[in-house]
DNA sequence: GGATAAAATGTTAGGTTATAACATAGCCGC
DNA sequence: GCGGCTATGTTATAACCTAACATTTTATCC
């Protein structure tokens, strides 16, 4: 994770757009969907939203979630370990989640068989405290 | 997991082709590369091989790797924990993993914020045994 | 400050992946 | 055979992502 204190401040227009769009959003949001949002700052092709997050994913700022073909703005924290994503099936709504013992597992299941890994995905698919409650009363 | 011995003996003639396919496939296929192989056995539309695909992971014969948009067959081992996949950004290759203990973890994990898991999803990206054995030579 | 290199942006076009909608055909229990 | 269910066939379209190339902005060095 490429993520230092200075991140923020050096992004660019395009990219600052983009981070506060996924920042207001209390989803995660699709590149199509960004740029329909982003249309009235100027943004006109889809390239110009691929562009802007892959380079916030690089500078740590923003998740991409990969069963869901969508993106989410970083959890404020410093973390260095591979973050855990909890989905809520119903409601859409993410969080994240970290866990260094779950990250040590991880390498150990693969370094068994000689694998060297890079980078993880963790993506749980549920039901969220707030709708579990409501359909069970 | 609804994975029992009789599931490989339900299947339809589509999803035998393409579960077939997926066997001899030394690595995970995509959906249009699906339908390539399976347009001799008479396949022409992508819908007939996605049905196929949900079908067959439904059955827990099949697995979608959502970090490639790609498919792969289950190996052969009966499993009732999340499996875990290392994949190789090498040579393409992908293995299947399990771990009592990583799957504990990841329910703790959520659990912490009253989450109720259903399918988790864990993807390892990284360089295989044999690549890494390679480049560092 | 001006030359230069690197990074970011603009724009058009096209490729890949997945689903909607509706019609048809086979299977199974009653 | 009838009704309900599952699977299949077919056309069209939606959603997601990248290639290629031109232009502009930013950073750096002298």
């Amino acid at each position: 994770m490429k993520k230092d204190n200075s991140a923020k401040q050096s992004l660019t227009k395009n990219q600052s757009l983009v981070l506060q769009a996924l920042a207001e959003a209390d989803q995660p949001l699709g590149a199509y969907e960004l740029l329909n949002r982003l249309q009235p700052s100027g943004f006109k092709a889809p390239l110009q939203v691929y562009r802007a997050l892959d380079q916030l994913v690089e500078k740590g700022l923003v998740h991409r979630l990969e069963s869901l073909n969508a993106w989410t703005a970083c959890c404020e924290d410093q973390h260095s370990y591979t973050p855990v994503f909890a989905i809520c099936d119903d409601c859409g709504n993410v969080t994240e989640h970290f866990d260094e013992q779950l990250a040590g597992n991880i390498e150990k299941v693969t370094k068994r068989s000689g694998f060297t890994p890079d980078r993880s995905i963790i993506e749980i698919h549920g039901q969220c405290d707030d709708c579990g409650t409501i359909t069970q009363s």
